[in-house]
DNA sequence: GCGGGCTGTTACAGTTTGTTACAAATCCGC
DNA sequence: GCGGATTTGTAACAAACTGTAACAGCCCGC
């Protein structure tokens, strides 16, 4: 469980107000703790202020699609999804599964069913959490971008896909690891590469170079990664792990 | 055990009518279920009709001889073998091995003697069941994807087989099996062929290659296996045991 | 033995990374 | 401020690394 109660926190996304009510209810009758939301805004905002440990998603939505925001959601993190579709078509199932979503559910639903699925899905995650997923961080979140540790991608605040080098990557990891200290070239390196500095080398002023290119508003005048004349470089956002 | 009864199901392949009938009796007296197979062919029927525990391997078989078969088996599936040979010489045992046998007899053997090896290899089994690739796992799934372990078969989101080559289960079985984190090249030659790199070894970039034509949706731009310049290849996904 | 499929090797094209060179920025003593 | 020394930014090139087609050898089933 992400949060410190022994409830499960649920997060239904659903535009009909009367199945959210209706579910929540129902829910929460089941010691599961819930919030709701009737859209990707509201969704974003939800996850930002709680730890949620399942998401129940209706592909219908107005605005963004539950598939796009599946998506979005496995870029970010790995909270469970279970999504709820109209179509019992099995090219619905297959085409969410795919984005990523755990489980799937074709509307009408009974309760129940619902409800052995969630519970289904959260045994699942939680015996699996220890074994094959072996990071419990996926994310590294600052200013509004996203470093997706498992996918090795990086994402903008409206979450296209910046595409990264290795090497661009890996020192980009080294600063969201030490953020907010000055790194001199020989603890870049050391941390992007593992290798020492040698006299002459200017290899990280060139990636620090073409890494500020891909995540600095203007790259002429930097401001997450700033040049400590003779000492190195400093990242200077605040970095928070999901 | 595969099957659903508690005793273990033994298959004997030997030429000699009369060992055959002899081990059978030795055997259901002390609660093993027994199945006998003259040759390559007859065993292939029994493994293809029973849930066989372990199999119990003449050497010296007319037709196609025992390493032969044994290497065959060890391409299908994992079933622990007992090789027999006439002979006590350490090079066959040392082949037997390497081919994938788990343990050897000479010829003329002693029934308890053989008992006792059954024994060992099976609980060597089991508890190794329980470990890394565990038998009672039949399947890992990602992404919608479901490798079949026992079959060693591959099945799309739509539940389409999708063929394998030997090396490519073999690959996608190391990164299944540790997913999220970087394998390099040395790494992915021993999980998937138990040997180590050579200077200028390029097979297994050719099998990644080989590997994403199948299972990525964009080979061009993979998605589940992702390269690590300089570092080797990354699986991307979550793995789920079933 | 023949033919087909699988695997490793090689070659070459496309990317990424390190090196070098020079321009621009900063520092320092005057 | 001014000029020279030092440090950094970055374009351009070279070297290293990866993707993959094509080929050849091997194994296996017939």
């Amino acid at each position: 469980m992400e949060n410190h109660s022994d409830k499960p926190h649920v997060l239904i996304v659903d535009d009909d107000s009367e199945i959210r009510s209706l579910l929540s209810q129902f829910l929460q009758k089941h010691e599961y703790r819930v919030s709701v939301a009737a859209g990707g805004s509201q969704m974003w905002a939800v996850l930002d202020g709680q730890n949620i440990d399942l998401i129940v998603l209706d592909l219908m939505l107005p605005g963004e699609d539950g598939l796009t925001l599946c998506r979005k959601l496995r870029n970010h993190n790995n909270i469970p999804i279970i999504m709820l579709t109209a179509l019992g078509e099995d090219t619905d199932r297959i085409v969410g599964l795919e984005m990523g979503a755990d489980d799937y559910l074709p509307k009408p639903f009974n309760q129940r069913e619902l409800l052995a699925r969630i519970k289904a899905v959260l045994r699942r995650a939680s015996s699996s959490e220890s074994k094959l997923t072996p990071h419990n961080i996926t994310s590294l979140g600052f200013e509004g971008w996203t470093l997706n540790l498992t996918k090795r991608e990086l994402y903008r605040a409206d979450q296209v896909l910046v595409p990264l080098t290795a090497g661009e990557y890996e020192l980009l990891l080294a600063f969201l690891e030490n953020p907010q200290q000055v790194l001199n070239r020989d603890q870049l390196l050391d941390l992007s590469k593992g290798r020492p500095l040698m006299p002459f080398d200017r290899s990280i002023d060139v990636q620090i170079s073409r890494l500020r290119r891909k995540i600095e508003q203007d790259p002429k005048h930097p401001a997450l990664i700033k040049t400590v004349r003779s000492g190195g470089y400093i990242f200077t956002a605040n970095v928070d792990p999901y």
